[in-house]
DNA sequence: TTCAATGTTTAGAC
DNA sequence: GGTCTAAACATTGA
């Protein structure tokens, strides 16, 4: 469900609750939702204490005390729920009702902390998964993933996205921004924005992308994923307990999902395209 | 009933 | 090797 902002909020939300806390037992009520072995997965981490909570593209990261980390990865419908004594964090995929009388039949994992406190995986689709990685592996893990760079790092100039664009000349844009080896961390939604607000067609070649074109995307990209975060999100939110709020982002949104609608921009109507086999709004009139 | 859904991987075609 | 498409995973909700 969630791409880089999304994963980014929850991150941010459950590093406060999570490091420090030690892991007193782990239900796996869902086997294949573990790679790897269950019961060394169990065992490595039964004990050990959270360090810190990090993130790789849309990979959650949970360093563990013992030299071992979780990553976890939410897909398109993951969700993890914190609960301690009443109080509630939740952050992923929006479950109607997903919340309540956990755990429910989507809660694959249980992991009972100390404090009272209990961390929920739930995954409608069951499309997510945690994984057990040596901390010294996760380098190699993400590499041999071909994880491309992260589009918040300050290496991440204009100058290295157009050389990465260099080598991709014939794909598709949109398709290519949601690439994870060519940028980590962008979806759908995010990737349709960007090409809207830079009056991008998805379906331009990038080798047909002016000078201009590509730094408008460059800016554009950044400051939605930045400005994302800063609005927890498009769906990430919601502390349900306190005022069961949804991510800020989404009434944002310019055009994804706005399809038959006017553009906000020329009063066109929004068409959509199948690339890739994801939807894609875009702006007929706008987007050249 | 049918379709699309915030993600990724894989197989196959050109 | 590059690029594209469809299908697969499983479930919900419009």
């Amino acid at each position: 469900m969630p791409e880089l902002p999304e994963v980014e909020t929850i991150r941010r939300q459950l590093s406060a609750e999570l490091s420090g806390k030690t892991i007193k037992n782990v239900e796996v009520r869902l086997a294949k939702m573990i790679k790897g072995q269950v019961f060394r997965f169990k065992k490595k981490i039964t004990g050990a204490g959270i360090t810190s909570v990090s993130r790789r593209a849309k990979i959650l990261i949970f360093s563990l005390s013992n030299g071992y980390a979780i990553l976890v990865h939410l897909k398109m419908t993951g969700q993890l729920v914190y609960t301690k004594q009443g109080k509630i964090k939740t952050g992923g995929h929006p479950i109607k009702d997903g919340h309540k009388d956990l755990p429910n039949k989507f809660t694959h994992v249980i992991f009972k902390l100390n404090g009272r406190a209990t961390l929920f995986f739930n995954d409608i689709r069951q499309f997510g998964y945690l994984m057990l990685v040596k901390a010294g592996e996760l380098d190699g893990h993400f590499s041999r993933m071909r994880i491309g760079p992260e589009p918040l790092k300050s290496d991440f100039t204009l100058g290295a996205f157009t050389k990465l664009l260099l080598k991709k000349k014939k794909s598709k844009i949109k398709p290519l921004l949601m690439d994870q080896s060519f940028i980590a961390g962008v979806g759908n939604i995010y990737a349709t924005e960007a090409c809207y607000y830079s009056k991008i067609r998805p379906t331009r070649r990038v080798g047909s992308l002016k000078k201009d074109e590509i730094s408008k995307l460059y800016l554009h990209l950044i400051k939605i994923l930045k400005f994302a975060i800063k609005k927890q999100g498009t769906s990430a939110k919601n502390y349900i307990d306190a005022f069961g709020e949804p991510g800020e982002y989404a009434p944002l949104l310019k055009i994804y999902g706005r399809q038959g609608e006017p553009c906000l921009h020329c009063n066109t109507t929004v068409k959509s395209l199948l690339l890739g086999g994801r939807g894609t709004a875009y702006c007929p009139k706008c987007q050249v």
